[in-house]
RNA sequence: GCCGAAAUGGUGGAAUGGUAGACACGAGGGACUUAAAAUCCCUUGGCCAUUACGGCUGUGUGGGUUCGAGUCCCACUUUCGGUACCA
């Protein structure tokens, strides 16, 4: 007997892919392209498990899809190479991270491989493959010889901003930049070399600055906020401080509001825009200088309640804010110092974890140009530097920030709305009526009343008033930061920058890629400088351009390269570019091949990378769009998150203190420990006890107490994770059932952008159905069954429904219920008996894009000589759709009570008077009137009844 | 706190405002078999009834719109994501 043999199947037609390059694309202006693309992962050590390749199953479905309709698909993968897991290996074992990364690839290669997608391994990239960073660096120096002008909202080559300098200094620049510079061309000629680099950074694209960070002395590395947990490091803990440093930062937010822009232009999912917005932060609201009083000198704060000004009754500074000092008097100087040092010593953690309410006065007023009052100056931690003017007015009835900072030190509170009870909280809506505003007692001081009007028109008012007085602009803030772009570890991209007398040089484009130096040791060295430090030929060679050794620094034209590295979003920002011409040296790709591949029509990945990643990347574009080089504002067109898949873990019941265990049912009677258990030895929540006691030595001697002769487990979804020891192979399965099996039952699951449990046990139900495809075009002894006749219509029927809903399955990302669909069909050719070869070849063909092997061996058993995949996706017939007669239900006051049948096409009329004189509406409509009769073809007949006088 | 998504049988999940629970798993019963596996058939939301038929109830909670609501509107509860002194 033949039966469905999977194994060989599989291997056949994987092997046949690999030598007639079914998968190899090239471009064709002749066929529309399609470029389909899945994040590409991080090779980890743990290899894959059952949740990884759901996404690209999906897109592997859609790549198939695609192909199958004509179209020229792109559908490539690699690797993001470079990550921390393989450096701390690589720190405790010594291992250089380079062997364990390709180590990973190999292994995940192998398991890719094993589940048959359609990627074009030719196109492969490896984030750390000098070929490829060779672009990351290129893209990096472009962003450092790059500023932006706001004005023609683009990037702009360094060297018309220098001109402008030369020409102008500042005057009529409307640039992005880190601080409002203010200097004259003549200023700008006679600064020195350092002076000048330096004021460009403010400028630069991809420039040096000084920020904040978690510092670690002891382990001598700046530390992400996960990396530390109350104050101390989590590995060793060790105290951790803040720390200004210089960090190689890029300008992402000069680019915040066409990245707020473009995503009215995508078609991604409303809950991940929304999250962008969320980061991205646009705030429009009004800044207003405040005099510091008994001087002349001024200071600017953020608002967007300009509706408020009448409330203020107090300011706040940033403690780090510059103004500190200024406004200091002798006689709080010895309090400020004490709170700033507190300050100092509380972590960027510490302060977000406890909002404890601390401050300090300063000693000085500001006086508020609406009143003319004089408002106390203070200074606290809830204030932030590097937001706004690192400056607020504090306007506690209508903040509650402020609210509680007001009642924590006894300062005054001033309701601005009518109604608004501040007794207990402040009142924080942006709604009501004003008044107050100014109040009726205060002494006339601004010509500007509020009074009446709205929150939302009181703030149109004020602006208008601040910007006619002079006393301030209108402003949008953003929230989104610049992106520290640089780390102090060893496997990532280098810099190619090299120090000149302290001042940061480009390493010629024609030198380009620097490579990443060995060294012996992956720690930070003793001196405490990042790991490349360690490097022995470390140093440009300005005049031979090339590396040399670090000896001969100082000695005619060898400088000391950057010892900091790339973080992990340099590599993945711009490799969807890479794989439209991965094998170009010349260039990150040909005009010939972007102009043709154009952007991601369809990318799939986890919403985990909405604010990291998926910015990044969008960003890395848009620059990447000035410069001419990537030819779409937008880099990804439709993008779809797949869910997670987790875990199910079974439990076994340990009586305390015994070795003897419980089932499930009667765990209750006990006093029981649960313990995880292997989900690979427990089927349908049954414990196989043989080999339980196997599991480990300690359960050798295991006894347990059964219910109906079988050990029950218990169960919970968690997370997939080794320690939960409910991690699902990919490996095992398709050993055990297939790939096909193993496509088709993560499809199946659930939407694929939805997070669901795997549970083995109901994959039986997808492989049945494999088995049952097979016998549909074989008999017993392995022969073609099928037979030649014209296809009846109740086939064709069933065909082109299935063709309906795959199609639009397919294109709504429905993979589930395409599924269903198959096995429907399939039961339904089974019940007309169908052995119909023109039918089931079609069948084949509709499921190729799920299950690849299977179709291939059914097109050749079919007598085809071409693969499937270039076969045609069978055009819809709508009119095999049609039924000869049409059941609806019969429904008085909408409750449906019997079916009637009608052939397709009746009259409306003929349906309403056949149902009314049916016998069996007797029953209802006894005692009551017709009012009226709604007919929804196919579907029902509702008669609305009411009771006859 | 704010933003977003969700809540349907024992389980995963179906349902353009039109017979809720498709499809599958599991469970129960049966056929074949010395037996097991495999395969096939029947039942399977709950309650009541059953020699006929059937009836009631049911999509997190409470309201509403509608002839008719899992689906639309309002309020709430819970769960899961994201984010957080952003003025």
């Amino acid at each position: 007997m033949m039966e469905y043999n999977f194994r060989d199947i599989e291997k056949k037609w994987q092997q046949r892919w690999v030598e007639q390059k079914t998968y190899r694309v090239s471009e064709d202006t002749k066929r529309k392209k399609f470029y389909v693309l899945n994040m590409f992962p991080y090779p980890s050590g743990a290899g894959l498990h059952v949740g990884h390749p759901l996404g690209y199953i999906a897109s592997d479905i859609y790549a198939r899809y695609k192909r199958l309709q004509g179209f020229n698909v792109l559908n490539p993968m690699g690797y993001d190479a470079y990550g921390l897991p393989a450096e701390q290996y690589a720190i405790q074992t010594g291992q250089h991270p380079e062997v364990t990364t390709v180590e990973n690839i190999n292994r995940y290669r192998e398991q890719l491989d094993k589940i048959g997608f359609s990627f074009d391994w030719n196109r492969e990239v490896r984030t750390c493959d000098p070929a490829y960073y060779h672009w990351t660096q290129w893209a990096f120096q472009r962003m450092f010889n790059s500023f932006y002008c706001n004005k023609c909202q683009s990037a702009q080559p360094i060297e018309r901003l220098i001109s402008h300098f030369e020409e102008k200094g500042t005057e009529g620049l409307d640039v992005a930049q880190t601080e409002e510079l203010s200097f004259t061309a003549a200023e700008w000629r006679a600064m020195d070399e350092k002076q000048k680099s330096d004021t460009l950074m403010n400028y630069r694209i991809a420039f040096m600055g000084e920020t904040m960070v978690n510092w670690c002395p002891k382990l001598g590395t700046v530390l992400a906020n996960d990396e530390v947990v109350d104050g101390v490091s989590v590995r060793g803990g060790y105290p951790v401080e803040q720390k200004k440093m210089r960090q190689w930062c890029l300008r992402v937010s000069a680019y915040a509001q066409r990245l707020l822009d473009g995503l009215d232009t995508i078609d991604w999912s409303d809950s991940i825009k929304e999250t962008q917005r969320n980061w991205i932060g646009r705030s429009e609201g009004t800044e207003v200088r405040f005099q510091i009083a008994g001087t002349d000198e001024t200071f600017t704060i953020f608002t967007t309640r300009a509706d408020t000004m009448f409330g203020v009754t107090f300011m706040v500074l940033a403690p780090e804010s510059e103004l500190v000092d200024k406004v200091t008097t002798a006689e709080q100087k010895a309090e400020v110092e004490k709170y700033l040092t507190y300050v100092k010593g509380r972590t960027e953690r510490e302060r977000q974890i406890d909002h404890k309410v601390t401050g300090v006065f300063t000693g000085s007023y500001a006086i508020n140009p609406f009143t003319g009052e004089k408002n106390p100056i203070w200074i606290s931690e809830y204030v932030l530097a590097g937001y706004g003017t690192g400056a607020i007015m504090a306007v506690p009835a209508h903040d509650s920030r402020d609210y509680a900072f007001a009642r924590h030190f006894g300062l005054p509170i001033i309701p601005l709305i009518e109604g608004a009870d501040v007794s207990e909280e402040s009142y924080d809506a942006k709604e009501g009526i004003v008044t107050n505003s100014p109040r009726k007692d205060a002494t006339p001081y601004c010509d500007l009343s509020l009074n009446g009007l709205t929150v939302k028109e009181a703030i149109a008012a004020t602006k208008k008033y601040v910007e006619g007085h002079n006393l301030g602009r209108v402003k949008v803030n953003y929230r989104l930061r610049d992106a520290i772009f640089s780390r102090q570890r060893y496997w990532g991209e280098p810099f190619p920058v090299y120090y000149k007398n302290g001042i940061p040089q480009m390493v010629p484009e024609e030198c380009l890629p620097i490579m990443l130096p060995e060294v012996d040791k992956f720690l930070p060295t003793e001196t405490g400088e990042p790991p490349l430090g360690n490097a022995t030929r470390w140093a440009w060679d300005e005049v031979n351009r090339k590396i040399v050794d670090n000896t001969l620094i100082d000695q005619k034209a060898v400088f000391p390269i950057e010892l900091y590295t790339m973080p992990g979003f340099a590599g993945s920002s711009a490799y969807y570019l890479r794989y439209m011409d991965p094998h170009n040296d010349q260039a990150l790709l040909s005009t010939e091949a972007a102009n043709y591949w154009q952007n991601v029509d369809l990318y799939v990945g986890g919403s985990e990378h909405a604010t990291g990643h998926l910015i990044y990347s969008r960003f890395w574009n848009k620059f990447l769009f000035d410069l001419g080089v990537s030819v779409k504002e937008e880099p990804f067109q439709k993008l779809i998150n797949q869910g997670m898949i987790q875990g199910r873990s079974n439990f076994v019941y340990r009586i305390k203190d015994t070795n003897t265990f419980v089932s499930y049912g009667l765990k209750d009677q006990y006093d029981v420990t649960p313990i995880h258990v292997d989900v690979n030895i427990v089927t349908n929540d049954q414990l196989d006890l043989k080999a339980f006691k196997a599991w480990r030595p300690e359960y050798n001697t295991a006894e347990f107490i059964l219910e109906d002769g079988k050990y029950i487990c218990g169960w919970a979804i968690e997370k997939m994770s080794k320690s939960m020891y409910n991690v699902v192979n990919p490996d095992m399965i398709v050993e055990r059932f297939g790939a096909d099996t193993l496509r088709l039952y993560e499809m199946f699951l659930g939407p694929v952008e939805q997070s669901k449990p795997w549970d083995t046990n109901g994959i039986d139900g997808c492989h049945r159905f494999l088995k049952k495809v097979w016998s549909l075009f074989f008999d017993k002894d392995g022969k073609l069954a099928l037979t030649d006749a014209e296809p009846s219509r109740d086939e064709l029927r069933s065909l082109h429904k299935l063709i309906k809903k795959v199609s639009e399955d397919i294109e709504n990302f429905s993979f589930n219920t395409s599924v269903a669909a198959f096995m429907i069909c399939l039961n339904e050719l089974a019940s007309l008996k169908s052995r119909n070869r023109a039918i089931a070849e079609q069948l084949a063909v509709l499921m190729a894009p799920f299950t690849p092997h299977l179709s291939e061996e059914l097109w050749e058993a079919t007598g085809h000589e071409t693969s499937v995949c270039d076969a045609q996706w069978p055009q819809l017939c709508e009119d095999y759709l049609k039924e000869d007669s049409m059941k609806m239900m019969v429904a008085f006051n909408g409750k449906a009570r019997f079916p009637m049948e009608f052939p397709v096409g009746t009259e409306q009329q003929t349906i309403i008077d056949a149902a009314l004189a049916d016998p069996q509406s007797k029953k209802w409509t006894e005692g009551f009137s017709v009012v009226k009769v709604i007919v929804v073809p196919g579907k029902m007949i509702n008669v609305v009844l009411k009771p006859a006088k």
